[in-house]
DNA sequence: TATTGTTATACTCTATAACTATA
DNA sequence: TATAGTTATAGAGTATAACAATA
């Protein structure tokens, strides 16, 4: 927060003050605070930064995180009805999903009764890496609800549901 | 991003229609819908896409938005106290405003007392341009009202501040 | 020595076209 | 012809190190 009004016209006296992560800065935002999509980015990029250091130990960045889980709640799943749930691209989830196998948390299984899918599965040791990633994943979601209160956090959802598909 | 004609409000009885954009996936997304990042980050992408498209008349991107908003609000201001100020690492911001510079709606002065720096400042060109941009993006902002509602914008700009700096 | 702006670079994420092999 | 997966590539956005000019 600034500490002084928005029309702070003086100049304070060489304001080195700043702790690491708080900029002391006079600067006028302007409207920028009132902006959704402003507010939206500052508060994802925030919320991003928190669940990637949270799930570092796992080695799972938000997306491959997204990815297992739908994978395992959804057993010989396509490549492309994975992407459609999530959105991604098909081109850019091979690359992803070659990360996937090659550190034995995912399999394509030739899929039998066609011939140019693939099944997508957990391998025994992807099952247990999202179990820890999960618990990770619990902290981290208790940690913002510190922040926002149950019905906060409630009301946060019912709200970002709405603009999910403008 | 256009919304499509199909409004139909109503509870969807067992599986929607594909249409283009919206796919029929009877995925099982499992803690995802609940997890506030992923939330987060379907609105933030539907939001900004909706900005973009906006404001592509005007040819701002949200970064470049908020760059002319903050110069106008700060003239005089230096590339390092703007680049604090939005979170804007200095090495990138040279290209951006070199982008701003060349289409003549923002100028680099020197600066009289420090020739180290440039004092940043909105052409009448640039001005001009960022009145229109600010009222399409009025019409932008109406429409995430109109989704929200007026006490559902104000609960949420509180909530994401909560976030904004975890 | 420290600060301002700059260059170069690299890594992630995203988007599109074109290819292959199967259907 | 259409579909599933792949490759290549390009564009944003972001991050760090190192440098020149100036203080």
């Amino acid at each position: 927060m600034a500490a002084r009004g928005k029309s702070a016209r003086r100049k304070p006296a060489v304001r080195k003050a700043t702790r690491p992560g708080t900029v002391a800065s006079n600067v006028d935002l302007g409207s920028l605070p009132a902006a959704l999509g402003y507010l939206l980015r500052r508060a994802q990029v925030a919320v991003f930064a928190d669940f990637i250091a949270t799930l570092d130990g796992v080695g799972l960045r938000p997306g491959q995180y997204s990815v297992l889980i739908v994978i395992e709640g959804n057993p010989g799943l396509s490549q492309r009805e994975l992407c459609a749930a999530l959105d991604i691209q098909e081109a850019n989830f091979v690359p992803m999903m070659n990360g996937l196998v090659r550190r034995g948390l995912a399999q394509r299984r030739p899929s039998p009764a066609d011939h140019r899918r693939y099944a997508l599965h957990l391998t025994a040791r992807g099952a247990a890496l999202l179990r820890r990633a999960r618990a990770l994943h619990r902290s981290h979601e208790a940690r913002l609800v510190a922040r926002l209160g149950t019905r906060g956090r409630a009301a946060l959802t019912r709200l970002l549901q709405a603009l999910a598909n403008l």
